[in-house]
DNA sequence: CATTCACTATTACAGATGTAATCTTTGATA
DNA sequence: TATCAAAGATTACATCTGTAATAGTGAATG
């Protein structure tokens, strides 16, 4: 699988938001977000196809797009190269950033008490 | 500051290591690891100068380079970005996926304890 | 049935990037 | 002092990216 820019990024998210989808869909809810033309993201979309990170099927005139790259495996790859590239490895200055930004959740915080617990078990 | 490339991230990692270093001391250190050509690395210095990222003062005739941007900014900054970017600004998912990969080390555990600990004392 | 739309496919074009090669300048050497 | 060699500066060139515009095609409409 090709690397995926970050403007294909922004035409993943949608498709992991909701697939399939007709290109229109796709644009539209672009569209709001971030000022792109139609044509932007139809020549995005092709490209995505392109590279195999989306694959797409004929309805009628239109076609209907859906995801191949998954986004949990997505992420976690771009996870893993980005802690090799950027940080030689360590996952605690990513940590150190999240928390500057101060965004966690109550929500969010109960979810990683969870995993530690997981966590601590499968240690044992 | 302009975006730095992923190859130009190669040599700022040497001058991090070290600093200043002439233009032959970063080739020499990038040869073995990427082979790379001296022009290249040397191209790649005159862009991270172009950028502001790597300055310069002359030693004779040759320059001796040392980074402008240092390493815990970036990683800061980049960190940021990519959970923004990439994670959506969640951190759940991803440690997720690191748990299910065993790659969750007990140091990661251990600054993620801290990190909800601040959280739940910023909350009282 | 001919024409028009609405889609997709193809083409465009400038700036960034990877990866060097060539040009210019200047200190070192014969 | 004239020449050479090594540094940096400039130029090169194919790809990738961002951002569209134009061309082609088949389904819907008059």
């Amino acid at each position: 699988m090709k690397e995926i820019s970050q403007a294909e990024l922004e035409v993943m998210k949608v498709l992991w938001r909701q697939a399939p989808q007709t290109a229109n869909q796709v644009v539209e809810q672009l569209a709001d977000a971030s000022q792109w033309h139609e044509k932007t993201v139809k020549t995005l979309l092709n490209r995505l196809v392109g590279k195999g990170a989306v694959s797409f099927e004929k309805d009628g005139r239109a076609y209907l797009y859906s995801p191949v790259l998954q986004q949990p495996e997505y992420q976690l790859r771009e996870s893993q190269s980005f802690i090799q590239r950027v940080l030689s490895g360590r996952l605690a200055p990513l940590l150190a950033g999240f928390a500057e930004q101060q965004q966690l959740k109550a929500e969010d915080v109960a979810e990683l008490k969870q995993l530690i617990a997981k966590w601590e078990q499968e240690q044992k």
